[in-house]
DNA sequence: ATTATTTATCGTAATATTGCAATATTATAT
DNA sequence: ATATAATATTGCAATATTACGATAAATAAT
């Protein structure tokens, strides 16, 4: 097959799924990483930044912008790309409740 | 091509994609959430608990324990798996790291 | 108007992922 | 020993991802 199955899970399942699948390539965090770094939004110069062809960083820039991590805006003559504090937040809670639930009832684990 | 160029990046970013592309799917969402649900090593039925063929739970759970997001232990005739505390810590560094790091700087973004 | 510069898209090859049926493996129960 | 139960592995088909050369599109500079 290949395709994967969203429809039986739940939104949020789906969601986070969707935001980490986005930060599952080491590509695509390091431009994340440039822009927290930057923290700009007129970066026109992210494909120097990146081991990798023009087509392809653009090509991870849209995946980025598709799962919500950035937001892109023409700005002249390049583009301004910068980082969605939302799903960012999200993942910090996300992440911050499982701690916690774990914190909670440590122990009966391995 | 197809294969991802890991070498040009940095470890962490590496580490954090690899942990990321695990939690990059809502089956495996889900199966993170249930064990955080039970807490418990004698979780025999997560088959039962995802739409989905044993075959394909039992793979989904390989990928898991392979980027280090949950242990296995053999316990008699089933499996002990449980939620490996550290990568989720550090996943919550992370993105807690993220965060602050927007709050101190924001405002000059779109 | 012509020429850079910057980003996007198309096309394509190589590789990876998803999903499951069939089967193997391993431990428990009878 | 044989049957049952739980999990893993194999093999395979469908689809997705990664990467890049070639090319397009759109603005800026000359």
């Amino acid at each position: 097959m290949g395709a994967t199955n969203t429809e039986h899970f739940t939104d949020k399942q789906n969601l986070i799924a969707t935001i980490a699948k986005a930060l599952g390539h080491p590509a695509r965090v390091a431009i994340i990483e440039y822009l927290l770094k930057v923290n700009s939004c007129i970066c026109g110069d992210i494909v120097n930044e990146l081991p990798l062809a023009q087509p392809t960083v653009s090509q991870h820039l849209k995946e980025l912008k598709n799962a919500g991590l950035i937001k892109g805006e023409i700005e002249g003559n390049s583009i301004c790309y910068c980082i969605d504090e939302k799903v960012f937040k999200k993942l910090q809670a996300y992440f911050g409740n499982i701690a916690t639930k774990m914190e909670i009832k440590k122990s009966n684990c391995c």
